[in-house]
DNA sequence: CATTGGTTATACGTCATACATTTAACCTAA
DNA sequence: TTAGGTTAAATGTATGACGTATAACCAATG
């Protein structure tokens, strides 16, 4: 007996926009780079204004192309970067798939080996950046600017990490952790006091990569405990 | 002096797409529910049925909605996974952005310490399908079948955290590492031999949370080091 | 009575056209 | 020279018509 096949049917704008993913994917088109207009997408894939529209609407929610109107408008691809990686936890963590705790016990188990990583790779121009940084801490104490400054620290020695999946993985976890300090807005010194990177830069700096692990570790698990704080002042107050 | 802001266009489309995104996010409408039809959402927020359907498109484009046709169709809301997490990584390694030795890497960096949580959780069920997962990784030598089988064990553990963050992080490498693996098509004893996962197996159902975690990262290591070569052999047969 | 097959209602999918809006570049006159 | 208008190219929105998919209802037939 022959078996049969269901039939898929497919949306035009589901095969046109696959299409032109996997041109971007597959490198036909890369970062920069402008798709053609709706125009001549009409007369490439001969379907409809509707059908060309919907397609390049799903890449740009997808993040893979950024739209721009007028004279010299058109789908322009986008440099793929972490953010889609921490949008989507962003979406996770506001359907409350994700607690607060879950991401500080994660970032605890990643982050001080990140910064082992950072120490045996620090190259002198990046001991700079990581002084600089750390130096700039204090330029402002209004949100949301000053969870920038206070976490750029981080950013970079995720960077320096040499490793790109865990660069956004750290980085999607400061988003998130960052999002979350701006919303309870607490002072400034009660969530992180001046001078907590200070050892752990230091460490980086001199490839001490067991130190700048220790000193990660215990500072994550200081920061932790105050934001887990701050959180259940917040919930009080907004109870 | 006074200071201007800019004013921000936004398009109508991203505007209705916001607000039944905050909405779902919000709780509003829940996993499987029925988000309003074309028709009402045009009454609802006055605007063309264009603007309405790139709107639903684009919630549908980052894998909040499922579109259904037909009678009882419509735009429901989807349970959100660990999937959308894995797509943004599929994409960045299919851009490049992303290495195979980068993902092994993060992977011997979490999943051993993901089994030390597994076994300090385990119960007498989790215990049991363990055990019949493991023994069950013969049960299919085709593509892609085995690839599944032969991770079963990875997929229960990172379930058995107790932290849904680091699961849908290790699921995600195991679904790329997966799909890598799949597209070179090894031998299965030579990328995975069978009884690879008796040991890390036992060490989880006895809660001994050092041992699962030494394991593990044995585990890898060894693993790790097959796809590498896979890998290799994989690009001198396609070069 | 049950099953088959047709009908209908509903909602999404696609097409075509017209017009609005945005933006850069060009042009023109004071 | 420059302010200001014009034009052209591209996306954004509106509208109406028709196509397609699907479930539910219904009716005829055995």
């Amino acid at each position: 007996m022959h078996i049969f096949k269901p039939i898929k049917q497919i949306r035009a704008s589901s095969e046109v926009g696959q299409q032109l993913k996997n041109a971007i994917l597959d490198g036909g088109y890369k970062a920069g780079d402008k798709l053609p207009s709706e125009r001549e997408l009409i007369e490439l894939f001969q379907v409809s204004r509707t059908v060309v529209r919907e397609a390049i609407k799903s890449l740009e929610a997808g993040g893979l192309v950024e739209i721009r109107q007028g004279a010299t408008g058109g789908a322009f691809v986008k440099h793929l970067t972490f953010e889609r990686l921490s949008d989507a936890c962003q979406d996770l963590f506001l359907m409350g798939k994700l607690s607060l705790p879950e991401l500080c016990q994660a970032r605890m188990l990643i982050e001080p080996q990140v910064a082992r990583m950072a120490a045996k790779n620090c190259t002198p121009e990046q001991a700079k950046a990581l002084q600089e940084a750390n130096s700039h801490e204090n330029d402002s104490f209004a949100y949301p600017e000053t969870v920038m400054l206070r976490s750029q620290v981080h950013y970079l020695i995720a960077e320096m990490s040499g490793n790109r999946f865990l660069e956004a993985i750290v980085k999607s976890l400061l988003v998130l952790l960052g999002n979350q300090t701006t919303k309870f807005q607490p002072p400034t010194d009660e969530i992180h006091p001046l001078g907590l990177h200070d050892v752990i830069v230091e460490a980086v700096i001199a490839k001490d990569g067991a130190k700048a692990e220790a000193e990660m570790f215990a500072h994550l698990e200081d920061f932790n405990q105050r934001l887990i704080e701050v959180e259940c002042k917040y919930m009080d107050k907004h109870a």
